[in-house]
DNA sequence: TCTCTCGTGTGGTCGGACCACAACGTGGTG
DNA sequence: CACCACGTTGTGGTCCGACCACACGAGAGA
């Protein structure tokens, strides 16, 4: 028997109750509302707290979806719509199957998650491009600083690597733009904050389309990829050395280049003139 | 800067390759699977497709849950599921009843979303609070050079009513926590970036519980609280004067002496084995 | 001992039914 | 004509039961 609650306190909202709407009595006493939650977000505060108090941790298994619905008291529908939106969020993650692999697992997975956010999010003008980009600046700035004091070996390497790939003549756009982004956020990763890695990815994929887009319209590619490429190697140079201001200085200006040099990005952020 | 090398432990399980050997026969040549999409996935991406082409923007009515489901011939279950994804990233909104206000709509509602998100992962140890605490002290020293050049009259005024608000002697620390972080959150939304507003809004909600635990720890609070406060008053004067280097300077100072004051939250990030 | 097969448990999907809710049309009533 | 009560209608919310695809694992068979 032995079994562990998973959850007691899920007080589900009766649904069939109106014997508060009496005839038109008193009505107007302190009966503040009691902030109706549908029944899957009842779920995810349950599955939330065990998460908040540590009862979950990455890696560990939920219940079955059935017997989770059993336990509190809803149906499996509820249960599944809970898990969808842990999922979304990088935090959830189901394998159908049997034994070792299967069922719903903990997860760390931030990363598409914050990717989707962030590209909706600009898609739809909610973050104006030039929010994102002064944000972008302003991680890369700090990661660049970070990576020239903390930047392991293998790490340089790689952004070694990287470079070579940019340096091969003939490289089409989009992949000089996917080896960008890679250089970029493996300095970030480099730099050791996760947050400042997730972020710059997130915000690179969120400006993938902007940003190829821009590409089509440079007149003179040749010159500015060049020159893009000439402050990667003096970024990574910097990097090396360790001088960290050096690093952040060469990434600040390599972004506002970058920026100005793409026709749509930087030219129309906001509509006034302070 | 002790700094823990942070080997950020995701445990991702990745899916199952297997080479096809067929029972009989030769093994497929490059049959490469063709990333297998549940159907709530399909759903998302053909309504983000519409997000990202432009076609639905921000207000817009998406058709209902069962006319969806027809047109995209899958069940009214898995529109639904993928709803509930869009949703929890602040795309969607949902609203019962009928005409007007009725059916689900497309909004821009990302607080509620990357605060569940960053406050999530942040328990589950995958964001150390090392790495959230810089992030912080990046964005907001980012926020008040740009409010001290961009601030309203009306948002200083908010901040004077918030300051107000913490000098009232013999407030909890828990009102003492929310006032400071309506203050840290309205200079970062004065500064005209709404990605810093909402980054550091989140960062303030995931680190909620750690700081008011860390509050009631601290054994001189009325000290504390002075000294903190103090600090807010000379980050305000500097607003005003539209000094943004001060205004920086000062609010990195302030957040540095305030983690350092607590804790718990700079001194063990968390050693284990390694 | 090894191999194959089939049972079992998992999430994935579906259709249908019913409920709660809010707007709107309709009709009655002043 | 103006107003109001009430039923209609269409929306999302919830639940159920069934079936599918999948992968492990125990047991039968060689």
């Amino acid at each position: 028997m032995q079994v562990v609650p998973l959850c007691y306190n899920v007080t589900m909202v009766e649904n069939a109750h109106h014997d508060e709407v009496g005839p038109q009595g008193r009505t107007s006493t302190s009966w503040g509302p009691v902030a109706r939650r549908s029944t899957h977000e009842l779920v995810i505060d349950a599955i939330e707290e065990q998460i908040m108090s540590g009862a979950l941790a990455v890696g560990d298994l939920l219940p079955p979806e059935r017997e989770l619905a059993a336990r509190l008291q809803v149906s499996r529908t509820g249960v599944r719509e809970a898990i969808r939106v842990l999922e979304a969020h990088g935090v959830l993650r189901s394998e159908v199957g049997s034994g070792r692999g299967a069922g719903t697992f903990v997860a760390a997975l931030p990363t598409a998650a914050l990717e989707r956010f962030l590209r909706l999010h600009v898609a739809l003008a909610n973050f104006p491009v030039h929010d994102v980009l002064e944000t972008r600046l302003l991680l890369e700035r700090g990661s660049a600083a970070l990576a020239a004091e903390r930047a392991e070996a293998d790490a340089l390497d790689t952004l070694t690597g990287l470079l070579e790939q940019m340096d091969q003549p003939g490289l089409s756009r989009e992949a000089f733009n996917d080896a960008d982004t890679e250089f970029h956020v493996a300095i970030a990763r480099a730099g050791g904050n996760a947050l400042f890695a997730e972020m710059t990815g997130a915000i690179r994929a969120s400006l993938r389309a902007p940003i190829l887009e821009a590409f089509t319209q440079v007149e003179d590619w040749e010159s500015v990829s060049a020159q893009l490429q000439s402050q990667h190697h003096e970024i990574l140079s910097a990097l090396r050395a360790g001088d960290a201001e050096e690093a952040a200085r060469l990434t600040d200006a390599h972004i506002r280049f970058a920026v100005e040099s793409l026709p749509g990005l930087g030219a129309a952020p906001r509509a006034d003139g302070d």
